[in-house]
DNA sequence: GTCTATACGACGATAGAC
DNA sequence: GTCTATCGTCGTATAGAC
């Protein structure tokens, strides 16, 4: 008598949490969902933390999708410009599910997912700046995505209007300066 | 008999949510602190919104003289790097703070706070990159400074150790990369 | 495995006495 | 302006029948 099951309750989180948004994502919500009640869900996941979980290890499995998809075939500067691209559009396409996966609360679950999905990053910086340097770069280039998606999504961008000629300006200057940087010193560690 | 004040009310939100975390900031939780029960708050601030907006704009007035005073007199360069360590330094101290800025929920509010106190960001690189590249310029250094922090105090940075070095390398890189900006021309709309 | 029923708590906010 | 008392809502989670 299974009304149910782990990946379509994951699946109908995943569609709450685009659709109507991280707060409504209650159990009772994913229940009705399903076609079930809300304590039947305690049958398959033993909280709401452990759901949240999972849905979080699916979107980051779509992301890595999307980003290699993005970089194949390129070489390294291109790769890294078409990253860049896709991972703001999948942050544009559900603002919710992204804010999930970084959720603060939920980061100490699974950590191994979210590197997994910015090895595309590293992949594409490694041949652009030194060696030794593909870690740095790596986090960089996911500090200004992640930053200007975030202040995107969140309505919080300096300016009102569309954003492209800033995000084109952003990721340029960003790839410029590390393809610099494979010359110089492995920066100073200044106190 | 009035046992408190908008300023004190103010002080001790702001109190709450630094000690105690965003979560921890109730109206009860407000109210008992100022040394009042949680009706009594109404009297002051329409709702919670109100107040936290009130908090939200008081953070960025802090948070703007601190960026003022890294920038005074420094050479523009200097001055944005002393910039982007002040505002990680900002995040790294209140990181609930931090978040409540910039949380999308209370984006809709008070949009010229943020603007004011980012006004330091467009001064210092007003005279790094091109005629007219200055908000770019600016919104790609918020972006940076931006995700930076949000990955860090969020503990979701790629790697789990101390990230000084990520941070120098990140913020130098785009410094020389929108130095060289200059002499290019002003993005291409490349859809 | 699903259900009904419910415990339990927290929250924001309001009404009305003093 | 402050209080007591309370409303209404929503959330997670459990117990126990079927």
């Amino acid at each position: 008598m299974t009304k149910t099951s782990e990946a379509k309750i994951v699946a109908a989180a995943r569609r709450i949490v685009r659709e109507q948004g991280c707060e409504a994502l209650t159990q009772r919500a994913v229940a009705a969902a399903v076609g079930v009640k809300a304590p039947s869900l305690y049958k398959r996941f033993r909280d709401k933390a452990a759901l949240l979980g999972a849905v979080r290890a699916e979107a980051f499995v779509d992301l890595e999708a999307r980003l290699r998809a993005a970089a194949q075939g390129q070489p390294p500067a291109a790769a890294f410009l078409r990253i860049a691209a896709a991972f703001r559009a999948f942050a544009a396409e559900c603002p919710d599910l992204y804010r999930l996966m970084f959720d603060p609360a939920l980061q100490s679950a699974d950590r191994a997912a979210e590197s997994r999905a910015l090895a595309p990053f590293e992949a594409a910086l490694r041949n652009i700046v030194g060696a030794g340097q593909g870690a740095s770069a790596a986090h960089a280039a996911l500090s200004l995505l992640h930053g200007f998606v975030r202040l995107e999504i969140d309505g919080a961008a300096p300016s009102p209007g569309p954003h492209d000629e800033a995000f084109h300006f952003a990721v340029f200057a960003l790839l410029q300066g590390m393809a610099q940087s494979e010359a110089k010193e492995p920066a100073p560690n200044a106190a």
